[in-house]
DNA sequence: AACTATTTATAAGA
DNA sequence: TTCTTATAAATAGTT
């Protein structure tokens, strides 16, 4: 169909149409800024982010002249430590950006930790029991994989040491028995150590 | 006239006509920007100089505070604009700092998730769990909460439709056994539904 | 990418 | 500026 009716004003849940859209709508708004800008001897600049973070800009001649000279003058100036405009406003919206994901993630943290729970629905909650559940079962079962191998490592430690401390009692007492007299009761004392 | 003809793509000549255009379309084009970033879920900024060099912007909400903060600041766009090397660096720490937020929580959701789990000690991995089994039980008890909530309502709302349907059982009864004969096993019928 | 039925934007007039 | 309305332009869904 063609526009059969009215299109509501939310995001497109399907990815494909949504990416469609979104390539139909930045050229036609592209196209209107462009218009604005010739019919009305303005300056417009427009800067867009996909939803996968893809970066598009319009800016019109004179807006384009302008952050040039701008960024031409502040290198002339000293060093090139002042971003355009448009490199200062894509970095402030990564930052945005970043304030968001951090929000995000800490809500999920806390949800996990089962905390912030209120107005969730039956769904939601059980969502969040799963991955819990699929969580803990791997956390315990990584854990007992750790300490089977700590332990069967301990073990092989604990065979060398005494494997040493048997050659090491048999040298001992060969060089002693050679050269000093030690009756066998001492050597049942140091053996007791 | 109403758009008689297609529009040429020229500086309109008349003052008063540009004026009414720009506005107008700039409108248009705040408009456009704002429904692409709700259909596309897209990030907009939207920056206009008017021929008499007056200022107009629209953003979408994660690239507003940072706009207005800009806008704000340097009234006087020609002059003032740039942030100061201290500012810059401020800035920066402060984008380092929550780019190590965000890594932090990403890491500590996934192992909850019971991924990324290599290296750990034991003693971490029981900390892990110990967390997990804490979430679980608040989620849990949520989960029965909102699900014995909605019984009871439901139940509520079940005991309330059967006394209505009661009540409207009675009436009807009442009225037809007035004007007409009606025998008990007919109403016996009824009533079973 | 092209098509097209609709919706939407808008130029000029009031 | 705002409203109206005829017409141009944009575009959603389909091919």
């Amino acid at each position: 169909m063609m526009v059969k009716e009215k299109v509501q004003l939310k995001k497109i849940d399907n990815a494909t149409a949504r990416r469609v859209t979104f390539s139909k709508r930045r050229r036609g708004l592209f196209k209107k800024a462009e218009e604005l800008s010739v019919l009305c001897d303005a300056d417009v600049a427009v800067i867009l982010f996909s939803s996968s973070e893809k970066l598009f800009h319009y800016s019109s001649s004179s807006m384009k002249e302008v952050l040039e000279r701008r960024s031409l003058h502040s290198k002339n100036l000293e060093t090139l430590n002042q971003p355009s405009l448009e490199l200062q406003l894509v970095e402030d919206a990564n930052y945005a950006k970043l304030s968001k994901e951090v929000a995000e993630r800490t809500l999920q943290l806390r949800r996990l930790r089962g905390e912030e729970l209120q107005g969730l629905s039956i769904e939601e909650l059980h969502q969040l029991e799963k991955l819990l559940e699929a969580g803990l079962s791997r956390v315990v079962s990584k854990k007992s994989e750790v300490i089977m191998n700590e332990i069967s490592h301990l073990q092989e430690k604990e065979l060398k040491l005494k494997e040493e401390n048997g050659k090491l009692r048999q040298e001992v007492q060969s060089v002693l028995s050679k050269h000093f007299s030690i009756t066998k009761p001492l050597w049942t004392r140091i053996n007791q150590r």
